[in-house]
DNA sequence: CGATGAATTGAACAATTGTTCAGCCATAGT
DNA sequence: ACTATGGCTGAACAATTGTTCAATTCATCG
């Protein structure tokens, strides 16, 4: 597209010269929404900038108590929308803050390839990083989900930062628990599990026990979830159920898995669940309290819940909240 | 106000995280209206700042029309508004620009403390020059007009770069030649007289014979006027009007003037004339011609009158504008 | 202690901005 | 040549943002 010129024309002429919409399409003969939308592009294209001078966080409170509770690191509270989508969107965003902050110069980076690190995708900036490479925790899940595979996904996590991606070949979940052991002694597979055990850090999602409170979870028929939950199963992080102690839930199920135990993965510094929604509050709980992870990305609603704050309401009355 | 920490919180959570004014303020307990205050504020105090990045100017087409035409050093184009208050801002939003650019780091600068001059003040950010000095042209004119007298307008403009501002201690306009004779005799008046016009840069309105097209012709009589018309008049700058080779206009009322003479301003390199307007076209096109001024700062109607050309649309159909 | 006036508030209104959808145009494949 | 297909357009609608104005609060002064 060579409209580059055109956008940042009409950028100059809305932001800076104040003119409506209307205005720049009757001086430069475009209509007015054709204006709009060269401004929405601009935008996206990362042509206007707008910057914040300040120092303020607007949920400091929430992540000051987070923190706190749970003696984390660090954690980024992201606004909650009635509307899902918006929620997603908002907890991405934070997500890649997370992200900026963390990802370190030169190292490994183990992802856990779910929907919540999907979020974040969108909301990254190219940022050269080439002497970082992003391993998979775990193999990959067979259908798209969400309209995102797994491979897409460490792909374009990779490109953003100009990074090596690696590919474990194998599926996260096979087909039985002796599959499951010729997977994880194929070459390839351990080699590539050996650098996810050795990374700097961490990024998953966390899922609860709930039908679609994880791709995973919704994959699972209903007998493998009644026996998950009789073991004391209360969420998982790629693949691996764990119970109210933070413990891993051993099984048939867990010797399918093709993936970092939660052990091995409990031994990378820097650990980043993100997660969010009511369905994964208890999950998220036990992550955090138990330790398996020590930082965290989500939404208000959620972080509310977990440390049983009301508000980040400023002085009296607050209203009804997303 | 303590409102800043407030205002940086509403900030993020609109540009940063999307959320509308309605939403802001449900979860900080505020009216949307009070939101929105908030957020005016906020872009007012420079907290938010918008960045365009792109090298595209909107008007470079009529700049560079400009300059061609009349063999500028450069020249400011900002948008023509049907609102005139707007316009004026415009125009000194642009000035403000020019100043930005073209104030040295350390010398002298004069300023023609005229309306248009005014009308930058707004504009500009605080940026400190501790080592250059403000000089005004001529003395200064006794009442109010536009809320602005010229005593308030160099000491903003001076605290605006953090620089000295020096005063002028007489009227613009004397009773009698004799009187300004005197004045001029002044030493006061003349060591001020001398450092303006061995400045580095000059910043001045150009007025035209219209009433209403500057403060200094609204204050002349009627008979003046005519008497300066049949002198060849056809406009001024800091009260020394011009004919049409530009040379100045003898008489009575310019032996009144205590200010720097025509061939003194010439002596400064860098002469930017600020000044938009129909009434004004003539008088800037005589300044720009006759080499009087050698940059200029103004609206797109009056570039389009100065150059001939009609429009700064891209492609087909221009519109009515502005 | 009440009067006065400036500053602040939010409801109602006005303007601007954003989105949807049906129609149009161009391209490519029969 | 004829028609799918997909992107592009702007009119109409919907949502958000901005402004005005009367009411109210609050501090100051008589």
């Amino acid at each position: 597209m060579e409209s580059r010129e055109l956008q940042g024309r009409v950028a100059r002429l809305h932001y800076q010269h104040g003119m409506t919409h209307q205005e720049i399409g009757d001086l430069l003969g475009l209509s007015r929404v054709k204006v709009t939308r060269l401004l929405a592009d601009a935008r996206r294209a990362g042509i206007v900038e707008i910057r914040i001078h300040s120092s303020s966080n607007p949920f400091e409170d929430l992540e000051t108590a987070l923190v706190g509770r749970y003696g984390l690191q660090q954690a980024w509270v992201a606004p909650s929308f009635a509307d899902a989508r918006r929620t997603w969107d908002s907890v991405g965003m934070a997500g890649a803050e997370c992200l900026r902050a963390l990802v370190p110069t030169t190292g490994t980076v183990a992802i856990g390839l779910s929907s919540s690190v999907a979020a974040i995708l969108p909301h990254l900036h190219p940022e050269p990083r080439p002497d970082i490479g992003f391993v998979p925790l775990a193999g990959s899940w067979g259908g798209m989900s969400r309209g995102m595979n797994p491979h897409e996904l460490a792909l374009k996590l990779g490109s953003a930062f100009g990074a090596r991606t690696y590919h474990l070949p194998a599926p996260i979940l096979a087909s039985t628990p002796e599959a499951g052991a010729a997977f994880r002694e194929d070459p390839g597979v351990r080699e590539t599990m050996a650098l996810a055990g050795g990374a700097d850090l961490l990024i998953a999602g966390v899922g609860g026990m709930d039908r679609a409170s994880g791709i995973l979870v919704d994959a699972l028929s209903a007998a493998e979830r009644t026996q998950l939950a009789a073991d004391g199963a209360v969420g998982d992080i790629s693949a691996r159920f764990f119970d109210t102690d933070g413990r891993g839930v051993p099984g048939r199920l867990d010797e399918r898995v093709v993936g970092l135990s939660l052990e091995a993965l409990s031994a990378i510094r820097h650990r980043v669940a993100v997660s969010f929604g009511p369905h994964k509050v208890a999950a998220l709980d036990t992550a955090l309290r138990t330790g398996l992870m020590n930082m965290v990305v989500t939404d208000v609603d959620t972080a509310k819940s977990l440390t049983g704050k009301t508000g980040t309401a400023l002085p009296g009355t607050e209203r009804k909240s997303g």
